[in-house]
DNA sequence: TGCCAATAACTCAAATTTGAGTATAATGAC
DNA sequence: GTCATTATACTCAAATTTGAGTTATTGGCA
């Protein structure tokens, strides 16, 4: 629903047609965290049409050439409605940040030390180049900007950070090679586990946003 | 290509049928950054199976009963080395870490001051809900669970606080209005913003990852 | 002891995403 | 001046995800 929110979003502001949507997501900055497909895209569109949500303002043919027509599309007022419930179901969206790495980490130990080494210098060579490429925007556009994007920019820089911290550990323990450890654990340990995890569950039910 | 991956990690391990995978995926905590969903457990399942990466067993079958017969799979050689492929691959996945809020952050000056802030407010208390189950599985299982297990538990919790942090600084800016201050911007800032921004795409070029 | 909710173990159609392709025009490099 | 790349503006089949069922068993409890 990302898709039908942005797009909604952007023409909230004026008219469109879909590669300029497209276009201005990208200076924008939304696709650093959003997969940006120009198949979704247009599909969104389409849907958004059915639905009555957006409409065709215009279709614009440069005379005397071939190339397709570009559709150029405007909000409706259902569509309006639609953006803040929209807007709303964003907000509501609650899950744990993420990271690609988190999923890898409990397969470590079946890797190899020095490839494991090699890729998570790789991980934080990718981090400090987001990191500077997101100060550098902030540095740019921050003033320009409305808040609540400058905002967004200041999130990626936070989160970025963290990430940092945390690729940082994760190089040390793999060259350290206590990711590598084999680990034991004792009858008590298991037990105290087995005992605690009843209590547990009820203390600290599992978010709501977890589609189980 | 993650749901692969856990399936085959789990299935290093030892012999396994779908329903027990998911409810390891479950146990271990994985599903807590990954949507875990019937459908596409048994998708990738059956995909893994086609591909030759693993190989059904054992059929078990409740003597006497009509319950769908368990099928209990083992992963294969070329499954083994499917899965250290895989694993790299995870590796070099690199994006800027997520957060739902972030896509939202441009729209929420069309918002409403009083529902922003009444939103903002049910993400932070979602959040810190998120944080104390987090710290409580480390505590619980810190100490029984490989290394890598718990780095990803305590990278939760670094992201979470973080997260935590720039929520409250969301909040204060809705409850203040900074939020949704309309903002002008002069025309010397433009032009600064114009004439910066060629230099800036050729320092700092949009990370690898970006599909476009 | 009979009922209700949860757990176990899947299946399937419909919605959506992905990846790759098409065709032309403008731009820059040598 | 021409050759290769990049930008414009989409389309489409195939892969995957989603959401909602299905059927049977077990555990709790009034």
């Amino acid at each position: 629903m990302s898709m039908r929110l942005m797009i909604l979003g952007l023409l909230m502001e004026r008219e469109r047609h879909p590669y300029e949507i497209r276009q201005t997501i990208k200076l924008r900055n939304w696709n650093e965290s959003f997969k940006l497909r120009d198949g979704s895209l247009y599909y969104a569109v389409d849907q958004l049409r059915q639905d009555g949500l957006i409409e065709a303002a215009e279709v614009v043919s440069v005379p005397g050439e071939n190339r397709p027509d570009k559709t150029i599309y405007r909000i409706t007022e259902s569509g309006r409605e639609a953006f803040l419930s929209l807007l709303q179901e964003q907000f509501k969206l609650t899950s744990y940040p993420q990271h690609p790495l988190f999923l890898a980490m409990p397969f470590v130990r079946h890797g190899d030390q020095a490839m494991i080494e090699k890729l998570v210098l790789k991980q934080l060579e990718a981090c400090e180049a987001r990191l500077a490429r997101m100060e550098a925007i902030l540095e740019l556009k921050g003033a320009i900007i409305p808040r609540g994007s400058s905002l967004m920019i200041e999130g990626f820089i936070q989160f970025g950070r963290t990430e940092k911290e945390w690729l940082l550990r994760l190089l040390e323990e793999a060259r350290s090679g206590k990711l590598f450890e084999s680990h034991q654990m004792t009858e008590e340990q298991i037990q105290a586990y087995v005992t605690g995890l009843k209590e547990f569950e009820k203390k600290y039910p599992p978010s709501a946003a977890d589609p189980t």
